[in-house]
DNA sequence: ATACACTTTTAGCCTAACCTAAATTTTATT
DNA sequence: AATAAAATTTAGGTTAGGCTAAAAGTGTAT
């Protein structure tokens, strides 16, 4: 019996899904922020989600929310959604990689399995997304993601971005400009103590990035 | 000021638009039997769209309703979305035409105009849906609908297929295992007065059609 | 240990869109 | 024209998922 979910149930498990990092439980403001939605309704839809059969969260007050088995499996079927969706408007459709994400976060709620299936055929069963975020597979196991930051590098370690943060629109196109996108090579030229910049070699040229900005780089050592 | 519509709201468009046919109105229990909600519900629910800035239908008690050109507009908005979804469906990710319906109903509600404009270009500016439905154009005019149902015709007339109801899939995989499709060709043999069975001959085979079935198909005169 | 700041939960309300049952209006038939 | 049947509307109720304001719990710093 696959129980239909509503979309602010799956918006609130992919939610969990994201805060939920290192087994960590997420918490009823973040969840809040994360949603644009007040923390009173957070905690709210929380119970519901809690009572439902089969639950699909485990949760105690004040002590923030972690998903059941049930409900990671559903909010990995949206992921899967959500990154495949973004590859096929990024390279079958044409879409830049900063409008995908937006698209995508409509469509995923909406597609059949038949639709998930014709167009991770047409990419070739791809494993990663635009972003250089992992595509859970079939049976719904996600790859391990890469966590360390680029902001946590110093000189002189060199690294090959893996992922970027998807979010930020804007964000994203300064980016792209850069070339700051997964595969990109780099080398740590200089690390300031005050405020954090990063000065880098990229492309054989020299560029300073803030916090703002390493924070949401992924790396993994050259 | 472009107001988001619900999708329930769009649904009643749609229905209000495909009742309203010549320039009739829309009866309640229509609607309700087309949207399979109870009779009560459309009664609320078109206030509701009666008393939207700017209206979004004409609505007088007991007579029926009709759209305004802003319901209008709205109302070929989405039936663009939604034939364009179906010829893309259909002409790039393989479904089958008995498949593209249910899928672009689901869609038409979500997708951008960005992404309608992708799927046109693709396409090459497509002006009819798999069933043979004309797309509105980018002005959202639609072109004139054929009319003429098979099951009027008599011997010894000849007519080109060209559109069918797209409604009911099983239907529409007994008439395309029979090339009943968009542009076949055929000539009425005979007519039975008694049960409106028509005979008639397609690609040089000969085929007995009831009225169940072709009342769903519309022609031209060859 | 007390006090203050957060965080979280409770309580009470709201809206969209559905429902059923009962009342009313329209239409069709004699 | 009266009445029966069918269509429509009203009245009152439900559910999901939001909101605000106030209460209560948790944590930290003195």
């Amino acid at each position: 019996m696959k129980k239909h979910l509503t979309r602010a149930t799956k918006d609130y498990l992919k939610a969990i899904y994201a805060l939920s990092v290192n087994g960590l439980s997420a918490s009823t403001n973040d969840l809040a922020k994360r949603l644009n939605i007040a923390a009173a309704s957070v905690t709210g839809m929380i119970k519901r989600l809690a009572q439902t059969n089969p639950p699909l969260v485990d949760y105690r007050k004040h002590h923030g929310v972690t998903l059941t088995p049930t409900g990671e499996q559903a909010a990995l079927e949206i992921i899967r959604h959500h990154r495949l969706l973004e590859t096929y408007l990024h390279d079958s459709l044409g879409f830049s990689w900063d409008e995908v994400h937006e698209e995508a976060e409509r469509l995923e709620h909406v597609i059949s399995e038949k639709f998930e299936a014709r167009i991770d055929k047409v990419l070739g069963h791809p494993t990663h997304d635009p972003h250089g975020d992992p595509i859970p597979d079939l049976n719904l196991v996600m790859p391990q993601k890469a966590s360390t930051r680029l902001s946590t590098l110093r000189p002189p370690q060199e690294a090959i971005i893996e992922r970027v943060n998807d979010e930020d629109g804007n964000l994203l196109r300064y980016l792209q400009e850069k070339s700051l996108v997964p595969g990109s090579k780099l080398k740590i030229r200089a690390h300031s103590p005050f405020d954090g910049n990063l000065t880098l070699e990229i492309n054989g040229e020299e560029i300073i990035l803030g916090p703002a900005v390493t924070h949401h780089i992924f790396i993994k050592e050259a």
